[in-house]
DNA sequence: CATGAATGAGCATTCATTCAT
DNA sequence: CATGAATGAATGCTCATTCAT
């Protein structure tokens, strides 16, 4: 039996890419770069990715999955909608703020051309349960009666770019700034 | 007159980016691709900007200045805080829409790494009228008492998000559509 | 019998090398490609030949042995000149024509650097009955006094280059038009 | 005024291509290898040839219109077709003994892959000429009826053949001995 | 100033070969 | 012996930048 085709390597490349990227910024992402930051040699990358923008396209994938599995952790469907949209909201901006490395990742390709439209769907695919909440809340004349989707873009545009205030400044936001953003983000949609 | 030359001459260059980008996607530009398209030699867009990282930064602010002239373009000091911030909203949101190639090309740099922290600067300065007008709001009651710069993030990470997510349909937003945007805005600031 | 599987490995590689260039040309001709196709392990490969070069040397020897077996299957020591002449010219004419993949395969290396002298000496031996043939027709008078070597290359070259037409053309040669081969080659040396 | 694209360059690096071949083997025939051989940067091959496929393609074209044109050099009209077919015939030898390494080059790529088919309709219709003569002399029942493609390929196969052979020996074939090749070319398609 | 040919470092990818299992 | 993952040198090609004209 030959060296078993390592599964945790898939990982390890994730990771060798993240790292890299935090380390030296997406100018320097290149396939040797990649390599050796995982410990491996270049050609080892194409035993688990057919190519870069295999490897790219399923990290995103792989993030954006993680992110929302995350995100849904302490959701429970017997909680009321407003408890349901804090509990999300907030998973959602603390994992943007303190896995920051990995949303910009998902941010700086999210809408470049390496992401393939099979990918673009898969990751859509993955705000359903959200769209569906959302719709439910309208159904029940909780919140305000707008497409989800245009509701889901404004909530989760608005945390992107106040997490990205916060990188640029080099600080957290406070307690009572998370508070206000999310009174923000429930005052827009709430009936 | 040497000196209009030289601006027809960077217009050009600027004009020809843009369209380049639009034609052929962020992967095909190069400077030898963007003197094509500018009808002029590669060489002599070195005389107009120091390299490529100049001209992306120069474009990117050039874009973010014109963006924030036509936003001021109806703005009227007399007016009311709430119609103010109506016009702006609005003209960012129609802008952003309307003129989707440009707001992409300041959204692909913007948080990438060729753009300097100088430039960085130069496009945070051009919010100061903003905030000043969110400040005296503040002062005056009328809005949430955030700090300015989450508001201003919040309104424009979620408008952005909104045209982005119009743009991958391909379709636009109808006049009531913007005017619940809007509504989402506004309510989420508005004590 | 370890020896007969050994055979059997060996013969399976061949049949897989020869297999692949006819389906995917001599541009897919790697050493994990001609693995698959014979099924086994591209390590397995290495137990059986010391390296790529050796397999191309030993395959190569290995069809041009296969061919001249074939041209001498008919051939009868007690056959006049003239009669043994035509049968070997054409089996080669037609082995050529039939089996052109294998013929391929041999005149793709012939000349190429990847064929050793050794192997290239142990293929010229394989002409010797040719040359005797010749040899003991010129003493009979029968054909032109020319350097054997010479009248061989002249025979060979002339129905290599007919067969590659051929093709070329997708068509295959009818039975008027190889015995005008025939002829032409048979006037070329007879007195 | 810039630098003139210099058509200069593109024979020193068809000959920089051929030089390195008959030194180094096609084996080494890489693009660096190349532009080392003609004194210039790798980029620079790429300013008057798209890929490695396309100055193959020209230098293969080049070098079998050049042959050609080098053959017809004392091809006279009013010539007897017995004369003609000696002249070109013997230009066809002597070209193939003296520039062996272009015959070469041209040999090793005329089935390989690379070729395109429009390189290879081009290079046949540099026959042509040689077509119509053997047709013409066809009608004058000078030479047997067999399709022309045919006897050319006969002719031409037989004598590259018979090139390589003096090749693989590292000698030349004495005065004689070309007069008694032609003499099997000739008699091999006489009537 | 303008031109565009020339430069060459840099990058994605391939593949013969090795070797841990 | 067989396996196939791992290796890393090698290669075709790109592109920002320079500079001869």
């Amino acid at each position: 039996m030959p060296r078993i085709k390592d599964q945790n390597k898939i990982q390890a490349i994730y990771e060798a890419t993240l790292a890299l990227v935090l380390k030296s910024g997406y100018a320097e992402l290149n396939m040797a770069a990649v390599a050796k930051e995982a410990d491996i040699a270049t050609g080892t990358i194409y035993t688990y990715f057919k190519n870069k923008e295999a490897l790219i396209n399923q990290l995103f994938l792989f993030l954006k999955e993680e992110k929302v599995k995350l995100m849904f952790k302490k959701y429970n469907e017997k909680d009321s909608f407003y408890v349901s949209f804090q509990k999300l909201w907030l998973a959602y901006f603390k994992i943007s703020i303190n896995e920051y490395h990995k949303m910009m990742f998902i941010e700086q390709y999210a809408y470049s051309s390496i992401i393939t439209s099979q990918t673009r769907k898969k990751a859509d695919a993955l705000l359903l349960p959200m769209i569906s909440l959302l719709q439910q809340a309208q159904q029940e004349q909780l919140i305000k009666p707008i497409e989800p989707e245009i509701i889901l873009s404004s909530i989760t545009g608005a945390v992107l770019e106040i997490v990205r205030y916060y990188q640029s400044k080099g600080t957290k936001p406070s307690k009572t700034t998370i508070e206000q953003c999310f009174e923000m983000a429930w005052t827009s949609i709430r009936k």
